[in-house]
DNA sequence: CCCGGTATCAGCCAAAAGGTGGAGAGACCA
DNA sequence: TGGTCTCTCCACCTTTTGGCTGATACCGGG
């Protein structure tokens, strides 16, 4: 059996120097290199031509790894990318799944997961950690609460703390229209006050 | 020089192996044990009786890091603990110096920082990334800004979305109650409307 | 060409939230 | 002991939100 050459790309130097220990105690699995941003990645990749690329979302400054995944899937179409990310936000999955990746790994993935999931990804499956693999089925099962993009739009400045008459001159719509897209939006998410709203659209679409 | 016995306590697998890794690199340095929970933190804390311990705050199951952080206090007042977490809450630095801790890093810290961290806090100096230290200057700098406990709770309870009647169910207070404290949350906050509370609580407690 | 989805607007009414001012009780501290 | 802080509560009033019903207009697919 080949073994399998992973790039890792994380911000954050412990986070790589323990996946790169823990994969190290795999025979199959051989770390060929490291970059903490995304340009740095694109770089790497190039340099290296991994056969997986374990990528973090987050990176503290720089292209960050939505867009890194992407332009490496421009690049190079068969690049296996697996995103591997501390918080499940229903929003960064839908992306990185549209931007190419393969997997999606939590950071507390078990080891025997990151495991399966670089193996997998060579050949070609699909691995997820299990809360998101039941959000992204969510996603699929309620259809209902996709928001169109007007009301994804308000949403998003309702979450600045906006009132009603003031998203109306954000986005030169009378309050009555105002009125009409939230009900609308209260509906999709489940809640029936703003605050709710608020609260589910920045949590879900972020954080924890 | 003696070498510095320390513990890891910390949910994510790669985040142990790696700080496990990257302090293995000093000569002055030994990781003695680790754990992943605030509980398994206090067996191991009796067993290895270490330096110095490195937290995690935020742990996905069972007691967090600050509780963690208290109780190891608790049971042996000189025990220096490093905060070792990813997002830098203001709640979560001042609650973490409340209960105890000696430092308060940040998960992308540099290594250097983390050595001088650990050295540093077996001398009883307090070693802080540069992120936090500039937040907890701001916490001084602007007294106005803190909330009494029982509006923090109040908050933390509105970030969920709640109505104020609720707010009063859920903390045995009066509607009129509720509405005075929301009263003195806004203006500590700086804003006018509960909508703008819960996105700059949200916000400012936890990510981002 | 009609239908479903989207975006826009209106009016009415009830409920919730916010502003103002005041007040008493307990804790803590100088 | 007097002052300050915190937590609790009240009344009155205005503004904001939310629920309901209904309407017009555009667009794209069947």
């Amino acid at each position: 059996m080949n073994t399998i050459s992973v790039l890792l790309v994380d911000d954050h130097t412990v986070v790589r120097s323990g996946l790169k220990a823990l994969l190290g105690t795999q025979a199959d699995i051989a770390v060929v290199g490291e970059a903490s941003t995304g340009e740095e990645a694109l770089e790497a990749a190039q340099e290296h031509a991994p056969a997986v690329v374990l990528m973090d979302l987050a990176m503290g400054a720089g292209m960050d790894g939505i867009e890194a995944t992407k332009q490496l899937r421009q690049r190079n179409p068969k690049q296996a990318i697996i995103v591997f990310t501390t918080y499940d936000s229903d929003a960064d999955i839908v992306r990185a799944v549209d931007a190419g990746a393969m997997g999606y790994l939590l950071k507390d993935a078990a080891p025997e997961e990151i495991f399966a999931a670089v193996r997998g990804a060579v050949q070609g499956k699909s691995v997820m950690s299990a809360p998101v693999a039941s959000r992204l089925f969510q996603q699929l099962r309620n259809p209902d609460e996709i928001l169109t993009p007007r009301e994804a739009e308000l949403l998003s400045l309702l979450t600045e703390g906006l009132s009603n008459r003031d998203l109306g001159k954000r986005l030169f719509i009378s309050e009555a229209t105002v009125k009409t897209h939230l009900a609308h939006i209260y509906a999709k998410l489940g809640v029936e006050t703003r605050a709710a709203a608020i609260a589910t659209a920045i949590r879900r679409e972020g954080m924890r």
